[in-house]
DNA sequence: TAGACAGGAA
DNA sequence: TGAAATCCTGTCTA
């Protein structure tokens, strides 16, 4: 019987989509591999040395990653392939960072010769690393100071050595409070087994070098109770980062929720208020925040206003580069990312592992929509022609102006609305980016929009009714993106998207993939392209993110 | 003291 | 690759 996957000498795995085992393979690679490319016939998936790392991390040895392998794969594993994956992940745990007598230096256990003179060998890190006296250059490792401890991984990581920190972490003030049994609301609550579980390893149940690393969920599994979850095993001062304001007022909302924090314990970090307690959220921006290019950040003081004993960094993938640096001097403090995917736009993957921590753990999403927790998601990508009247306009634009050429192409509009018809009972958001688009669209569907523009009561208005049932449609802007306080929906369209961001993606997905209350029918997700313009490589990338997480999707033509 | 709004940043 | 949104600060008003 053939099998699904083709493992290919140059580290790459080709998925065939039509192969009736093909989901039982994918998730059986889901935990080591990157997805490269997912067009209709085979998936691309690459095997590095970071995904086999966080693999390890997580749990996974050589020979589970080998036989996930060879189970499902349709011709023998190129031996070098076999070798090269035990080679790498016998890497994780190897150089490890301990404790010394002096509390300002660490030691660098390296117990390879070889390496070691590797890095004697590279200027960058030699200057980090000191020879231990008495050895003559002799010993089995190097010692370092303590405010290198960030650095030294960070560089160790860039020449192909993760580093497993087994140094002691710093105590936080302690706090007291509990998790509610029953919500706010009168909802019993209870930590759901993964959720226990994630944060539970992540703890480390008292073993060393736990403490820090990341937890990897889909949107809409909780991760916020995976945090809150953290914070009860450890009862202390915690600081959470967010991505923007209303990430923030939902952290606290869940708060305030689950456990029996009152609002005067917890302290917003934001723009509008500066409240520091013992438990603290705050946006990423206010930390990045300067008056100038040439001033230092004045907010970044907050990560030693208290004695935190854990750092929460919400949407990890996310986290802006001047949060590394911070994050590499305060490598003492225990620290969990909360992330739908690694992978981040600007590729510093390494420096998440290296200075937040590596992943700790993850569930299939497939496993979580069997369940019921997450809605299942059937994804279409709609394919139009250009309508006649703009192939000429279109053939000789610049390349700037294809994109949007393309993104406004007018048969999306009849598409979208034929899509709403088809599904009348259901709640629909369309989703846009460009306003003279959307605008049409509001009034062809007869449709409220939401963009930036409209104000905040305004924009309650509108959810309340959508929420209600009261309207089925609504036409949004990128608000979609970011802003929390959107109603759930069980469609979505999709008409326009901006350079094929994965992230966003991610946002809009979730979006459709909250259980729905008591009915667990299928959320829908459609993805509108033009045919043979520059829209289709974008889109390419965009549903990358899609078939990255296990989904099916279907390309359909649509003629109108 | 809260809010509304303008302007800059990324 | 570009358009649109956000967040922050500072200022003004009541």
């Amino acid at each position: 019987m053939p099998q699904p996957l083709i493992v290919q000498g140059d580290n790459t795995i080709l998925l065939d989509v039509h192969d009736e085992e093909a989901d039982r393979a994918r998730s059986a690679i889901a935990p080591f591999t990157e997805l490269e490319k997912s067009p209709e016939h085979f998936h691309t998936y690459r095997i590095t040395p970071l995904s086999l790392w966080n693999a390890a991390s997580a749990g996974l040895d050589a020979e589970s990653v080998v036989s996930a392998l060879s189970e499902n794969s349709r011709f023998p594993i190129p031996p070098h392939i076999q070798s090269s994956i035990r080679e790498l992940i016998s890497r994780y745990g190897k150089l490890r960072l301990e404790a010394t007598d002096d509390e300002y230096t660490l030691r660098l256990i390296v117990p390879d010769e070889t390496i070691r003179q590797e890095l004697r060998s590279r200027p960058a890190i030699a200057k980090l690393l000191r020879e231990e006296d008495g050895t003559d250059g002799d010993g089995d490792g190097f010692l370092i100071s303590l405010v290198d401890r960030g650095t030294v991984k960070q560089e160790l990581i860039h020449v192909g050595y993760p580093v497993d920190d087994k140094a002691p972490l710093l105590e936080g003030d302690p706090i007291e409070f509990e998790l509610r049994s029953e919500t706010l609301g009168g909802k019993p609550f209870d930590l759901r087994n993964y959720q226990n579980e994630a944060a539970r390893i992540f703890y480390g149940e008292g073993k060393p070098g736990a403490g820090y690393g990341t937890v990897v969920l889909p949107c809409g599994a909780g991760k916020t109770v995976v945090g809150m979850a953290a914070m009860d095993l450890l009862k202390t001062s915690t600081l959470i980062l967010t991505t923007n304001v209303a990430a923030v007022h939902q952290w606290v909302d869940e708060l305030l929720d689950k456990t029996d924090l009152t609002a005067d314990d917890i302290g917003e970090y934001t723009g509008g208020s500066k409240r520091i307690r013992s438990i603290t959220v705050a946006t990423y921006q206010i930390l990045v925040w300067r008056p100038d290019r040439d001033s230092v950040f004045p907010h970044f003081d907050l990560f030693r206003k208290r004695r935190w004993g854990l750092i929460i960094y919400d949407e990890v993938h996310l986290l802006p580069a001047p949060i590394f640096r911070v994050t590499a001097e305060i490598q003492a403090i225990r620290r969990l990312g909360l992330t739908a995917t690694l992978i981040r736009e600007d590729g510093r993957e390494q420096d998440v592992f290296s200075l937040v921590g590596p992943k700790r753990y993850d569930v299939p999403w497939k496993e979580l929509e069997q369940k019921g927790w997450i809605a299942e998601a059937v994804c279409y990508e709609i394919r139009l022609d250009m309508p006649r009247e703009l192939r000429t306009e279109y053939a000789v634009a610049d390349k700037r102006r294809k994109f949007r050429l393309a993104s406004e192409n007018p048969r999306k509009i009849e598409a979208a609305f034929q899509i709403v018809e088809n599904h009348p009972e259901e709640a629909v958001m369309v989703i846009g980016q460009y306003l003279n688009q959307l605008d049409d669209l509001a009034e062809r569907l007869d449709a409220p929009i939401i963009t930036g523009k409209t104000p905040n009561a305004k924009r309650e208005e509108i959810y309340a009714a959508f929420r209600s049932g009261e309207i089925k449609v609504i036409v949004v802007s990128k608000v979609a993106n970011f802003a929390i306080d959107l109603p759930d929906a069980s469609v979505a369209v999709q008409v326009s998207g901006s350079f094929g961001s994965r992230q966003e993606e991610a946002q809009r997905l979730g979006r459709i993939l909250r259980p729905k209350h008591g009915q667990f029918h299928n959320s829908h997700f459609y993805t509108l392209v033009s045919n043979q313009t520059v829209e289709e490589q974008f889109a390419a990338n965009r549903q990358k993110f899609l078939t990255e997480q296990g989904y099916a999707y279907h390309i359909e033509h649509w003629e109108g």
